[in-house]
DNA sequence: GACAAACTTGAGCGTTCGCTCAAGAATACT
DNA sequence: AGTATTCTTGAGCGAACGCTCAAGTTTGTC
């Protein structure tokens, strides 16, 4: 009846909303979830959820503003951490994902992705909000893949080839929730390994004939 | 209040819920789509449905069902109609789940790929049937590669490109959604376009090495 | 200490959800 | 024609949904 002061200093109520909806949606995503369900694990009332979101659309389009923060502390720099080579950067980066997926038996995959295939058609806003989360994704990649110079081909597109590799990663993760098994997924990597390893291979083959260009112009000289 | 007698030869009912159904779980999701909405679209009242299907969940087991017999008919076999080349036809299965895409305005992507995202957490028996679903579209995507014949690599895994095949489909189609656009989608495909041609190339060095190999034993002899 | 603003409480609103079932109509079988 | 079976009707059930709001508590400011 009455209200329970917080007897020690309590993360800010807003933010604990956004990381429960957050991981509610991941879980069992966006319309399964319910507002009770959310207010519950939050350890709330809905009229406090709802003096801080008009809604449960709105909540999600902060949710989305929220992992779009979350995407550079939470995944990037610690992967950036485990390794300064870009290319490895990129498959530590998947190997991220398969070792979050393993700890949770093959579930839930990547929380945007599955949002992405249940809201994005008819939700404008949270499908601009998805968009800018895959771009910061694929702009983070593309980084390490200009980072890595000629070790790829020079006429390479890195903008494409780093949103391949998102496309490589929800759509392993994709197989591997409906097989329950992580094998299609390493597959996958696996394939996009072969082709990585074929770029380089054909870099360093470019970079010979330049070699023997240059030598070829000095020679005219 | 009265039943109304068909006074033409109607589509089966049940057969007519199935694709209803399917139609709508594709178009919003199996939350997002009532039970209601099915009936009223399908042109039936509740209890009809309720007379074929034990429940909603059991509904989405057969619609799963349903998308496993349609695969062939309405996917497979057109795309094979189309061109005669085991390669070509890879790419032409692409192009058309693409012009779908495009002629629902970059929305829906593919029915299977969205319900695996959104219920096989909750639903083991939903999940084995997108499960098989994706293992049905692979192997038919495999008997192509193997029709291949030499023209691919000789140690190249034919299951594991024909899985890859589906992850870029998968992954391109949820990023083209997200951004309302197809081109993540063609430039996915673009890659997959590569690395198709760079193991095209070194089908053909290797076939080279063993031609060079067997004239060598014969030299030997 | 007084006042305003920010935040929380929780019963409960109206709506939609998946679903039921007694009754009736169509169909199949003999 | 008579009977059994299959299929359809549609009002309406209980539960869960997203959400409201008057009242209360805490916090910030002077």
């Amino acid at each position: 009846m009455t209200a329970q002061a917080p007897s020690s200093p309590e993360p800010e109520t807003k933010e604990r909303i956004l990381r429960t909806a957050f991981q509610l949606f991941h879980e069992q995503g966006f319309h399964a979830t319910g507002v009770a369900t959310i207010v519950r694990e939050a350890g709330i009332n809905p009229g406090s959820l709802y003096h801080f979101f008009s809604g449960k659309d709105q909540l999600l389009l902060q949710v989305l503003e929220f992992a779009t923060h979350c995407l550079g502390p939470a995944v990037m720099e610690p992967v950036e951490q485990l390794t300064s080579d870009p290319i490895d950067r990129v498959f530590a980066l998947l190997d991220q994902y398969r070792e979050g997926m393993l700890q949770r038996g093959c579930r839930m995959g990547c929380p945007i992705g599955n949002l992405a295939l249940e809201v994005s058609d008819g939700n404008p806003d949270a499908r601009l909000l998805i968009h800018r989360n895959f771009e910061n994704w694929a702009t983070r990649v593309k980084g390490w893949l200009v980072e890595a110079g000629d070790r790829l081909p020079d006429d390479l597109d890195r903008g494409r080839l780093a949103h391949f590799v998102l496309t490589v990663m929800e759509g392993g993760l994709m197989q591997a929730r409906a097989a329950n098994d992580l094998g299609v997924f390493d597959q996958s990597v696996g394939v996009l390994r072969d082709h990585f390893d074929l770029l380089q291979r054909r870099a360093q083959k470019l970079k010979k004939q330049q070699k023997r260009g240059k030598k070829a112009k000095e020679k005219i000289r």
